[in-house]
DNA sequence: ATTATTGATAACTGAAATGCATCGTTTAAT
DNA sequence: ATTAAACGATGCATTTCAGTTATCAATAAT
């Protein structure tokens, strides 16, 4: 085992599933990469792709070996990582994956604040669904991520802000008036929604089953302005998601209960296994969370 | 980070603090080593040695990095062994760290069984002073190595046998008739002992100091031979390390206790961290532990 | 049947690693 | 003080290896 780039090569085409967009990706050419892997396999003496017609999978072989092979490059990063802060000269070079919402309402502000702090830091950010988020960690993509608890075992996180699904509504609107609202108050009431795989919708989704809660979805939207502009046009009451501006005057906004509780989520910043958390990461994670107490319906956890 | 090919360059020098000899063993020149170390250095940024004198030796940052690139070497290591594993030709190379007497009296033996089993199994004996083999191990020298606990938390080992330490004595000897001799009787008593390093020693001595025994150390020898041939001359009492064999029919033997107990050591294989552990390896520890429980004063664990 | 996609292969090119010879410095021996 | 040995660095020639371009074979889509 000599050469780690062949394990770069392999875990790029593990995670793109292709060989041509892998090589783009890895900025070499097909040819290059399909002989590296050839050279990888004979080395390790076993087939790690089998070559089906046009196209590859992964082996039973290469599944088993994958977790550790991602663990092995990460490690050999965070090494790297730590030469140069003992070099004093840190290149500070970070990907955040994030869900859309979270990069508009505050990621981006909270990048302004941190890069006056380091101008020279390269940062990239990686916008995922938020499902799909820690699965993005977990295959290199990015070092941090926003996401909601609970969070994998194999990662360390940050606490960042507690988020509570609030509601939108006209003003006229018979509930508009109160402040708290529970799930089973709107039991067959028309409601406008994200699409699925939107931490909001699917924790509405949950809330509405557990409290055996029918409510009458209207729409599905993709975006919070979508959703906004269908509550105001009077098509049913929005549930919002945690990260969303709602700069509407016409409507009123309430925070959803379930069992007496309101509807929360603890967004914490997740970090990749062995990452070595330098001053600038502390530093980048703090601004983040600054910025979201600024957000409404984003709270600092106690 | 490329290529751990300058990693295990850098162990190898680290772990001789000699370029030249290290060329050596990594079967390159020197010339090769030392650009190859430079071109690592230029990587990181950071300094790995301080070129003085003729001479080097490890900058403090280097002393930094280099437990994890052990660790990260011993990864890559496991991970290629675990590939050969999956792909069916598993070819078992592995080198066993062990004291001397540990060799000559029971690992030579099971060897021979070990390899009845596994027939192309290439294993590879490093001799080394007990004191020595944790750090050996560490060093990535071996993958498995005799020692006695309590062991470095960051291996993992498995129980082999329970060692005696046992006195050798002529058959006239007014101590001979007893079967447990304490240490407080032999307080002025001349005895003969292995040179200190060796277990056996390091033990008698540390019972004596907690029992202000002071025996007279008649003679410090190099090898159990030299200690029974001593003890038979009636020089002294002779402290037995666990693993000798005493085939003179002259001589008494004894197992010596301290307040009240008998004084033990419990022989482990200590494994590499990361190490995986194939059946080969579980078979190798197998007939080191039936070898020992052959050999006298080594009986099994609880 | 035709075309586009995808991975493998061959021949070539350029960069990187290695070996050999040698130098400069430092330490040890006399 | 002088000499010899040890050791790491450097210049140059050679080999090894990763990368590119061009092309092929197999397959899926139309």
């Amino acid at each position: 085992m000599n050469d780690l780039r062949q394990i770069r090569y392999f875990l790029e085409i593990a995670a793109e599933g292709n060989m041509t967009r892998a090589a783009e990706r890895l900025h070499i050419t097909q040819p290059a990469l399909s002989r590296q892997i050839s050279a990888l396999e004979d080395r390790l003496g076993v087939a790690l792709f089998d070559r089906v017609g046009r196209g590859i999978h992964l082996t039973a072989a290469a599944r088993n070996l994958l977790p550790d092979l991602r663990d092995l490059m990460q490690r050999a990063r965070a090494i790297t990582e730590r030469a140069e802060l003992l070099a004093g000269r840190e290149r500070v070079r970070l990907s955040v994956i994030a869900p859309p919402q979270s990069i508009e309402v505050f990621l981006a502000d909270a990048l302004v604040a941190f890069l006056a702090r380091y101008p020279d830091a390269e940062i990239k950010i990686v916008e995922a669904a938020a499902q799909d988020n820690q699965d993005l960690l977990e295959r290199g993509e990015g070092q941090i991520a926003i996401a909601a608890r609970p969070i994998g075992p194999q990662f360390q996180a940050r606490d960042l802000a507690l988020g509570y699904i609030h509601l939108a509504m006209p003003k006229k609107h018979p509930l508009a008036s109160k402040d708290k609202i529970d799930v089973t108050e709107l039991d067959n009431e028309p409601v406008v929604v994200m699409r699925r795989g939107t931490l909001a919708r699917d924790m509405f989704d949950s809330a509405c089953r557990l409290t055996h809660t029918l409510p009458t979805i209207a729409h599905e939207a993709g975006s919070p302005q979508a959703l906004t502009a269908l509550a105001g046009a009077g098509i049913g009451i929005a549930i919002m998601p945690f990260t969303a501006r709602v700069d509407r005057p016409d409507l009123a906004l309430g925070r959803l209960y379930a069992n007496g509780r309101p509807l929360t989520a603890e967004l914490a910043a997740v970090l990749t296994p062995n990452l070595f958390v330098t001053p600038a990461i502390d530093a980048l994670i703090e601004e983040v969370e600054k910025s979201m107490h600024a957000a409404p319906f984003l709270e600092p956890l106690p």
